[in-house]
DNA sequence: ATTTTATGTCAGCACTGTTGACTTATTTTT
DNA sequence: AAAAATAAGTCAACAGTGCTGACATAAAAT
């Protein structure tokens, strides 16, 4: 099926087209999250928890306000599951050296290890699609969901400029 | 767009890669729903509210059956938002012709115009995501998010032939 | 006549989001 | 030094959306 002829001509886009992509990004993201749920379910943990654990697993020491800015939920939203995964042993708070106030927040041990299991799923999920997608095809995805996310948050994706 | 010629055929997919992978999708996700989220609040609705809109708009006549293996809940969850729907006139069901224990959904004018409203929004930004990427890119888009399906849903994506 | 299927309903529970009101440390500003 | 702002947390109540379990009804299939 001749792909030289790309359906979408840029400035020709049918309202099936977006509908397409509309759909497409529901049902992959219904089936990208679908696999590491029912391994949280085994910890009596949500969605809400991989994230958390996610994100702090990726930014060691990040503050409960760099938490919530990219999660965007509230603050008595978060403190539910951040509670729970520190009392439960699964990251640790420690005081900031130069303003106390705040509490850097990084994995435990334990923290660390579900944080593999539970990505795991996803990364292997991800390379698979990537794999038989192939490289351009990649570099395409990454160019569209950028295009979808505020502009905001899209600089956390800017090669190598430090935020 | 020759796709063979892939640099990499066999990805070298570092760690990395595959995060950026995962953290597009969740904030990808996360703003391609929030607008429509906003609009549905003011109907007292929610997110569950919008995909039987939408799928029912899509698939007029359809039955529960058929949006049940879509959305992947219970019949009891969507009872619920179901119910909601066809007792405040978004949607209406009606016995099917052959087999008359199926309840066939449609939209209501009151429907459609929710589902254009709500759709709109993401067709706008899906569209614009679409623009910026260029063509090659919305194709890769579409070849990675389809690996992300599991294949029985894929099918769904396949050209023309109807199912 | 019996069983299966399509659909719905009631009840209760869990997770995750919200708002609002208030507290405690600490830092910043005046 | 006093006042105000900030980082974080807490309690309470509520809403939306999943789930399981149990049961009901009508129609179709066997």
């Amino acid at each position: 099926m001749a792909e030289v002829k790309s359906p979408v001509n840029l400035l020709f886009l049918r309202d099936d087209d977006l509908r397409q992509g509309i759909e497409l990004l529901f049902f992959a993201y219904r089936d990208f999250t679908a696999k590491a749920d029912e391994t949280l379910l085994q910890y009596g943990f949500g969605r809400a928890h991989h994230r958390v654990i996610y994100f702090v697993g990726r930014n060691p020491g990040m503050t409960v306000s760099e938490l919530l800015d990219i999660l965007k939920i509230t603050k008595q939203s978060l403190s539910r599951v951040l509670g729970q995964l520190v009392r439960q042993g699964f990251i640790v708070q420690r005081p900031g050296s130069t303003d106390r106030r705040q509490r850097l927040l990084s994995l435990t041990d334990r923290g660390a290890e579900l944080e593999r299991k539970l990505t795991e799923e996803q990364r292997a999920l991800v390379a698979k699609a990537y794999r038989s997608a192939g490289a351009e095809a990649v570099e395409g995805f990454r160019k569209v969901l950028l295009g979808l996310i505020n502009e905001t948050d899209r600089e956390r994706f800017t090669p190598r400029t430090q935020r």
